[in-house]
DNA sequence: GTAAATTAGTTTGAATACAAACAATTGTCG
DNA sequence: CGACAATTGTTTGTATTCAAACTAATTTAC
């Protein structure tokens, strides 16, 4: 660590304050919100990154963890991802030995799925990572309006689907 | 229209109504953000849809509209969005005239950035969906919440970047 | 004044997404 | 029963993203 190198971190300091004018964007809620979004998902990314398992396919996994049979449909409909898109995501985590994916003998076009023991380790421990995660937006949003919160962002995935 | 899809369509309502357990998932900020956004960026993707223009390349116009001669990294901030994946996309619309990238005399590794005459009239068609597509969205946030609302958001992205 | 560090933008690679077209299965209705 | 419609999941094509490695230009440090 030489004297030129702190130097450059002290001077690190000034870029980020930016001054942009962000014009009529400013008041659309669907630019704040992707904005919102993308910033907590990298910031899920960067926590996880290491774990066996991409932040994409965690809510997956907890949603097959919490509603055991259920569907690829239903499941699609659920993570708000197109059922094409689930197709390779199950393909990997089934062959991780993650998940099971049992045809159904009352409709056998459809699947379901449900956690193997392993997957339900690996659910846990990316919970953990969850929660921490959260607690830091629980922080930024305040507690006192989180459940306002969360129950407008629903509104808007409800009504806009 | 026969009477059979008459009675086709009539049965066609049952499926929306899931209960589905969301566990751990129902009060985490970051999965109700996403399925939000998803939803929020499907149904401007659909407004737009035969337009010139994808939803994606409408934030980045709009914010060369407003901050003429702004570099290609400032605009990646400003979007949210990695410089890498500004490069194809300014070159899509700089290919179609939309923008102009100028070589800056003062340093000639950076682009200033400015709207065409045609890029202007594309931005102001586009302001006019976005502006119908947000007024959708204030009427489910509800205009009394909006203000606080957009803050929320904006606290988000700030910290988490 | 030159070497080292930093910055702007591009390239490449891997991952992920939707949408449309498709096969297999099930349901509906005459 | 038998044709048509609807649904489940897969395939294919295109678009988009980030991240890391890279080039060129600039700034900093000595």
């Amino acid at each position: 660590m030489t004297a030129s190198l702190a130097k450059a971190r002290r001077h690190k300091r000034a870029p980020p304050a930016e001054p942009l004018r962000l014009g009529p964007l400013a008041d659309f809620i669907g630019f704040h919100l992707r904005l919102a979004q993308e910033a907590s998902f990298q910031a899920f990314a960067r926590r996880v990154r290491g774990l066996d398992l991409r932040p994409g396919r965690f809510a997956v996994l907890a949603l097959i963890g919490e509603n055991p049979r259920i569907s690829q449909t239903a499941l699609g409909r659920a993570s708000g991802r197109d059922k094409s898109s689930l197709t390779p995501a199950l393909d990997d985590l089934a062959g991780r030995a993650l998940i099971h994916r049992r045809r159904v003998a009352r409709d056998r076009r459809s699947y379901a799925l449900s956690l193997t023991p392993k997957g339900e380790r690996l659910l846990a421990m990316l919970l953990t990572h969850a929660r921490a995660h959260d607690r830091r937006l629980d922080a930024i949003v305040g507690l006192r309006h989180k459940a306002e919160f969360i129950r407008t962002l629903r509104r808007i995935a409800m009504a806009l689907v």
